[in-house]
DNA sequence: CGTGTTTGACCGGCGC
DNA sequence: GCGCCGGTCAAACACG
């Protein structure tokens, strides 16, 4: 089903212009990235240098996603110190809601938010013990907009083929050309 | 049969 | 304590 909304449509503009980042991440806890190799989208983006400073003021919900809720499972177990979990989201300008990054994800869930009629749907990465997890948004305002969250760091290998983020643009060009 | 989605229930935190 | 809210579980279901 990933595949007819992929090969749905795409907005009518340009591929390059179509994709805006907004990125943003609290760093103090990823000054260790862990993959030492680029094998996931994420780490691009972060090996790209998007910067933060990349504002395209879309919507001022991207500070929300990006800092405020990051202590939301705040997990003390066993009178560990709690490491909040960082997050980071980046939004972008697509009419898909489903950005394959080349992991695999399972989705585990789905509600619905406030002040949005749009759902927002839970991923987890289905490789065995990693844990990381996305969530998946669109905008009621801009709803060509969709923010997406990760969470956690995948610390193995991307299991397709795609390993580079040229291929993610071909792909994307792909989709856009239609 | 393996894998992923759907969907209501459930749960914990928080404000009142 | 109660109800809301955001997040997760898990059983049922769909599909190759």
């Amino acid at each position: 089903m990933l595949m007819e909304t992929y090969s749905a449509f795409l907005p009518s503009s340009s591929s390059t212009s179509s994709a805006s980042y907004n990125l943003s991440l609290n760093s103090h806890a990823y000054s260790g990235f862990q993959g030492n190799r680029p094998s996931g989208f994420l780490e691009l983006m972060s090996n790209m240098g998007v910067p933060s400073s990349n504002v395209n003021n879309v919507s001022q919900s991207t500070n929300c996603v990006g800092s405020e809720i990051d202590q939301v499972n705040s997990g003390i177990r066993k009178g560990y110190k709690k490491v909040k979990k960082p997050r980071y989201a980046f939004q972008t300008r697509s009419q898909v809601d489903i950005l394959d990054d080349g992991y695999r994800w399972r989705k585990y869930g789905q509600k619905a938010v406030k002040n949005n009629k749009f759902p927002r749907s839970y991923y987890r990465c289905t490789h065995q013990g990693c844990n990381v997890k996305k969530q998946v948004q669109r905008l009621s305002k801009d709803e060509t907009i969709v923010v997406t969250t990760y969470e956690g760091m995948h610390s193995h290998p991307i299991e397709k083929s795609t390993d580079n983020f040229e291929h993610i643009l071909t792909q994307m060009q792909i989709y856009t050309s239609i």
